[in-house]
RNA sequence: GGGUCGCUAGCUCAGCGGUAGAGCACUCGGCUUUUAACCGAUUGGUCCUGAGUUCGAAUCUCAGGCGACCCA
């Protein structure tokens, strides 16, 4: 409407009948004039409320001016008809002639000025946050589009969106621990799924050749700046394909989705330009290692080697690094990970961290995987999959004995999987990426929780508990 | 899991050992061009919870809760 009436000259009025509805945002009252702001999800507009017009417009409502002043506060949702009017100070307004309460609010807004600056409310009460912050709506938004730009994207190309399993008696497909939960008429331990993967190379082996699904996740893991125990991620997989072909596809999907959603694939993230248009770097993680440490993995001969080398140049040998492989991705993370500013695939990972990914045809000892990583963040893992069910059966079984020594996130052996497997699966290129992460990525947000509309964030308990002697906690009142 | 910081009126915050405060919001009065409207008045409190120190605690100490950030 502010558009449509661009022309209309300071202190002039149109004879258009217009109805508007909102939520009340301010309010100015001055006697026998006064000015509300009203805004809906498009914008504000004010309202001109003249008390003589007003009280003559409404013959069932003589009084209809001191019933909108003393009536309507702060936070109201009101519907108002009448003309417009552009106000001497050039503001856009509708001259109301009807007015009606929609919903009458009982709990004031917040501050008008300051807004809601206390996070842990943002957070309990979004609905306050979205009101009164337009960034915070804009970041919605953006998520939304960005969501259905993935979807669109993989749509136009034959990718098929198959809804998989969410309760699961087997969880698998990634590091993590799962929920669990129960199912009463079947008696049946279940736990949510930690990842898509394994359902949907099931039906690959089914003939579905490129399929995808976009959905919620579930890890039962700390919560922090970069984790939200429940998220979201997109896993796409295309039979007939490998990791390079799932490299093109990554920086494909995620330049085009970022254009959609930004406008541009130049962006800006908490101060630093991030540069996304296509041609992003590839290198091997052995390489970016060299790179920040001067260690060549390829040198040592086994583990206490390489351990030794890592603790000259000060990196921690973690326990359960019990490999040369795995040391090699401790040596990644402490000194590269964080350095990865713009888009970079790492590629070429040790077989002992990627079970389900295929042997590299060419490298002992590594498999054909990649990782994106941008601002320092794995925004993406995507792998050549692991196809042969004999090898795959070994894999998980090495995985189920890490479990037995303590590795609470080993992956488990999934037998209905291996099965599928030995049905026969094609070579296919897999690929997961994080939404929550690429919404922060696009958004400019520091925290995971500035993109989930309602965070996980433990119950502000008003119970008034106390713990007495025998450990044992009981309500007092 | 460890460290640092925060929690006071509906919101934003001050007060840091001596009667619980301000602005906005709410309520009342005034005001026909405001847009953080303005002017005047009134109202509003489990100072996160509990224990301790003290003549006296929002303030100091300890324990707990919730949150933020950093580290692992």
């Amino acid at each position: 409407m502010q558009a449509d009436h661009a022309d209309l000259p300071n202190g002039e009025e149109r004879e258009l009948q217009v109805s508007v509805a909102g939520r009340v945002m301010t309010r100015r009252v001055m006697g026998k004039l006064a000015f509300f702001t009203l805004a809906d999800e498009t914008g504000p507009i004010q309202l001109f409320i003249e008390k003589a017009f007003l009280n003559g417009a409404n013959a069932e409502d003589p009084d209809a001016f001191a019933h909108i002043t003393a009536l309507v506060d702060a936070g109201d949702l009101i519907g108002v008809s009448g003309s417009l009017r552009r106000t001497d100070r050039g503001e856009l307004s509708v001259k109301v002639s009807a007015w009606t309460m929609l919903s009458k609010s009982l709990q004031p807004l917040p501050d008008k000025w300051h807004g809601l600056a206390d996070v842990e409310k943002r957070y309990r009460q979004r609905y306050l946050d979205l009101i009164v912050s337009p960034d915070t709506r804009e970041t919605f938004r953006r998520r939304a589009c960005l969501v259905s730009a993935i979807r669109r994207w993989l749509d136009e190309r034959d990718f098929l969106e198959i809804e998989t399993p969410v309760l699961q008696s087997e969880p698998g497909g990634a590091d993590a621990r799962p929920f669990e939960t129960h199912h009463n008429a079947l008696d049946l331990p279940l736990t949510l799924r930690i990842a898509t993967e394994l359902h949907l190379k099931r039906l690959v082996v089914g003939g579905f050749e490129r399929v995808y699904e976009l959905g919620r996740i579930f890890r039962n893991e700390g919560v922090s700046t970069r984790h939200n125990p429940e998220f979201t991620s997109v896993e796409i997989y295309q039979a007939y394909a490998d990791y390079n072909a799932m490299m093109d596809l990554t920086e494909q999907l995620i330049s085009s989705a970022c254009e959609q959603v930004c406008g541009s694939t130049e962006i800006s993230y908490q101060g630093t330009p991030i540069d996304l248009s296509p041609g992003w770097r590839r290198a091997t993680m052995h390489e970016l290692v060299q790179e920040a440490t001067g260690l060549d993995f390829h040198g040592f001969a086994n583990r206490d080697q390489a351990a030794a080398a890592m603790e000259a140049q000060g990196l921690q040998v973690p326990a359960l690094a019990d490999s040369v492989g795995r040391l090699l991705n401790e040596a990644f993370e402490q000194a590269v990970e964080s350095t990865l500013i713009q888009p970079t695939f790492v590629t070429d990972y040790p077989v002992e961290i990627s079970p389900l990914a295929r042997p590299h045809r060419s490298k002992a000892g590594l498999v054909e995987r990649f990782e994106l990583f941008i601002v320092g963040r794995e925004h993406g893992n995507a792998f050549s999959e692991l196809t042969d069910p004999v090898e795959q059966r070994q894999r998980l079984e090495a995985q189920q004995a890490r479990r037995a020594a303590g590795d609470l996130e080993a992956q488990r052996v999934d037998e209905d999987f291996l099965m599928a497997l030995e049905v026969g699966m094609p070579p296919t290129g897999g690929l997961g990426i994080g939404i929550d992460r690429l919404v922060m990525l696009l958004t400019d947000s520091p925290s995971i929780r500035d993109v989930i509309a309602f965070p996980l964030l433990k119950p502000e308990s008003r119970d008034r508990t106390a713990t007495v002697d025998n450990g044992s906690t009981e309500q007092i009142s």
